[in-house]
DNA sequence: TGCAATGCATAACATAGTTATGGATCGATG
DNA sequence: CATCGATCCATAACTATGTTATGCATTGCA
């Protein structure tokens, strides 16, 4: 009877025990997710030149492994929502960070995919760390929505729910046009999205017209991000 | 050296090739998914008493099958949806269409998850069949949208684009309320999915005081076939 | 220096989807 | 009516997944 199993590795190469494992596998397992569309214990293994059972010893289990890709998603999630500048243009300000907040889903689709996916309630109710971790990305965002009913564009009594549906409405965007629903039907994703951001701005007390010019403002504010990044990353 | 495999059936049955197998593998399948939240291959025939190989021979791949699932999946959605009555009421009418929306999809939680999963843009792409079927449930929205229009309540050039607006706003509140986000933090889903409706409802147009009417008229109604579906259900 | 703990490779098990093969039945055709 | 081709499906096996049991080697501590 030969044996089947391929992954293994020829014969007992040096060992020399990394204590920046971890830290690899994590970063490792990341780019597996954004290159890929996916990380399994046998190919970050085959990455990493070892066996399956790193994951298991420093993990426990793949889930773990992926939640800690998530913190470092929702960290990085955090640094690019929070990039927006405040300025005298709240409505503008929220809606920077409405583009923002695709620009990042549409950079790193799997990884928006594994954060907001089935995993994120049993995520929220693990330790503190990761509560605070995915709590602060909406915190940013219960700020700017503050923002603007201080400045009297809105009126909204329960800043809370306001936060809650505005998210509902990009999450639910963002879904949609990450499984590539947009370009099935031939329509274009920007001009739904900037639908949402100005009914929900005029539903939330703003007239019509100062919408308007926020969302071109915010709008070119987004723009530019977009093709610095697109320099940055040659 | 032993035979390890076990889902293989002891001896041969009588066969007696049933002409309704694709109809109850769909059936089955779909039941499966309501009420263990997956369909292997091997469990859907276990359930049909047969080898896995009925699955390849009728549907050449799972994929095949769970798509018939989601076909079966947009017809019941469609006549939730549509079940509702046309009255004065337009915007009371379109957000009853929401809170039929939620009933389903909190109904058939792995049904939606799989209607409106990663499945969905190439689900549309297939035969035209499955195209209307979903795009049917859409439409029925966009029909509600130019209600709101035509009574002069909403002032809407782009119904399209409104009906993307929305659903992306309930598709999104669905997803986060299917993960268990809303348990996780103690909020209240129904609250926030009434948000929506209510800032949606006046940044398309209508008043703040006319929309909240028509947000009691259609919770009301929700909540009674809420309580009918509960009691047919035994 | 010895020893306990740790880390990791090997191998194996279970559960996925899928396929190659062959036998049994069904239907059409001479 | 007989035969033959097509169809349907059971058996068995293959690949890939996550996971676990076992043992060895190294490491860190006494």
């Amino acid at each position: 009877m030969t044996v089947l199993w391929s992954d293994t590795l020829s014969g007992m190469p040096p060992r020399s025990t990394d204590p920046h494992l971890r830290e690899r596998m994590i970063i490792t397992a990341a780019r597996l997710l954004a290159t890929e569309g996916a990380v399994s214990a046998r190919r970050l293994a085959r990455e990493l030149g070892m066996s399956t059972m790193v994951v298991y010893t420093h993990f426990g289990a793949m889930d773990e492994l992926i939640r800690q890709v998530m913190r470092r998603g929702f960290e990085d999630f955090g640094t690019e929502l929070d990039r927006g500048a405040v300025t005298d243009d709240a409505v503008a300000d929220w809606m920077t960070y409405l583009w923002s907040y695709r620009r990042f889903a549409l950079r790193e689709p799997h990884l928006y995919a594994v954060m907001f996916g089935p995993g994120l309630a049993e995520f929220r109710l693990g330790d503190p760390v990761d509560l605070d971790a995915a709590r602060s990305t909406f915190v940013s965002l219960l700020r700017r929505i503050h923002a603007c009913v201080n400045t009297g564009r809105w009126e909204v009594d329960d800043v809370l729910t306001a936060g809650e549906a505005v998210w509902s409405g990009v999450h639910g965007h963002t879904t949609l046009e990450l499984t590539g629903f947009f370009d099935a039907v031939g329509r274009d994703p920007v001009h739904s999205y900037s639908e949402i951001h100005t009914r929900m701005s005029i539903g939330f007390g703003d007239s019509a017209l100062t919408t308007a010019r926020s969302l071109s403002t915010a709008r070119r504010r987004a723009l530019r991000t977009d093709r610095a990044e697109a320099i940055s990353s040659h």
